[in-house]
DNA sequence: CTGTTGATTCATCGGATGTTGAATGAATCA
DNA sequence: TGATTCATTCAACATCCGATGAATCAACAG
């Protein structure tokens, strides 16, 4: 028997870790990973702090572990949004949706704790802009199978457009929409609270056609214009 | 005589200074204000640790002189832009002069030294992306004037737009410059190699473009509509 | 030359850091 | 029930942290 009724050592144990994950997602999120103690990190899960060392390994082990708790349903829903925005094979999809499924789940994932929230959203901000994040691979893990996706949508709505022009015109797109999820209150601040960031569709009525245009803008051109020869036949995605 | 030849002593103090503030203008950029310690800092100036406290009063302290630094040039260098975009008094500038005043600045900073390179510009996104960034107040110091200033610049080419559309629309602006600054490598790796942040021109050519685009998706259809009524003589920068 | 100023060095302070091994105790299994 | 597993607690480790007061030394003024 390997699947049985959970037990109650497993349950108060997982119960635990979700006290340990909730706490230092919240507190990360904060003030960064070299910024917060674990020892702040189990004060605020009301727990002893070899906790962290015994459920996660290390410190970093725990900063993993709040990346991984939320990655499989985050990229599940952006690849679901973007296959609903694909509809039927062979026809190209509209830009207005292929910008909303890059967009979207990312925004509404802020105002919905199930998703981990401002806090999860602050984190994926702190560890896009850190130059050091290659190394934990953390991004690479969460986002690369989507951006060639998503850029493969970009590449049939653009189909003269050069895959560099597409790489930087993407580029671009993640740039306004990370921003706009770091939450940063400046937006607020500088509007005199003529603006606010608290209700996820009166971001998106706004974010989706600046980024729409900014596709438009720098990839517009290419729309029906026929491919270059060096142009014609490159991949999106790396070959092996 | 209050004002003469600087002396050996200064001079010697002064390059000690600039000794630290490069270094941690370095070491900041790379690793952030908690993930690096004053003993690093003082080790990569070839100093005592003590000089630190000494010259800048605290860890803190030098953290604000990194800024204090380059301030002062940067946001010449933006709002002397930003005037000769303008023109001449009455006739609305040009978009794109004025979206170039706004990026371009940020991004010619990124390859020269002088003023700061790309460690200064990592750091700038650093303090843009954190939201305890307000307690500091550097960013606010460092932007909120010439904030103002672009946003009526704007405020000029799309005459009907409500102020908060505005700040929406400089909003994502500021957020896909943003992330041009941030140098993370990841344009390179997903497109491998294909793209290189390099050269400023580069980057300018469609940087601008986008930014420029995103600007007329959000506010184009206000260019030459009325204002309503509520929105009319509403300023953009705040009342005493 | 003499006394003073101020930059620099040195040693050290008290405290916080991540991590660990041993002890504890309760749920689980045979 | 008795043995075992394992989540949890406790105490401690070695190290690093930011900061400082006293000592040192050279440049400067008179």
């Amino acid at each position: 028997m390997e699947k049985q009724a959970p037990g109650r050592r497993r349950q108060a144990a997982e119960a635990s870790k979700e006290r340990i994950l909730n706490a230092a997602e919240k507190l990360f999120s904060e003030q960064g990973l070299d910024g917060v103690s674990v020892r702040e990190i189990a004060a605020a899960a009301k727990l002893d702090v070899a906790m962290i060392n015994y459920h996660f390994g290390s410190k970093r082990g725990l900063y993993r572990a709040v990346f991984h708790r939320r990655i499989d349903q985050l990229t599940e829903q952006r690849l679901g949004e973007l296959d609903r925005a694909l509809g039927h094979a062979g026809e190209p999809p509209q830009l207005r949706d292929v910008v909303h499924a890059l967009i979207a789940p990312n925004i509404l994932l802020r105002s919905n704790r199930a998703l981990g929230g401002v806090p999860f959203a602050r984190l994926i901000v702190r560890e896009m802009t850190d130059p050091n994040e290659r190394e934990r691979g953390i991004i690479s893990e969460m986002f690369d199978p989507t951006a060639y996706r998503f850029m493969e949508a970009i590449a049939q709505i653009f189909p003269g457009a050069p895959r560099a022009e597409i790489h930087w015109a993407y580029h671009f797109a993640i740039g306004t929409l990370v921003h706009a999820m770091a939450s940063t209150g400046r937006l607020e601040y500088l509007s005199r609270g003529a603006c606010a960031m608290s209700d996820p569709e009166v971001i998106l009525a706004r974010l989706v056609p600046f980024v729409e245009s900014g596709f438009e803008g720098c990839l517009g051109h290419f729309r029906r214009s026929a491919a270059t020869a060096s142009d014609r036949n490159s991949a999106l995605t790396p070959n092996p």
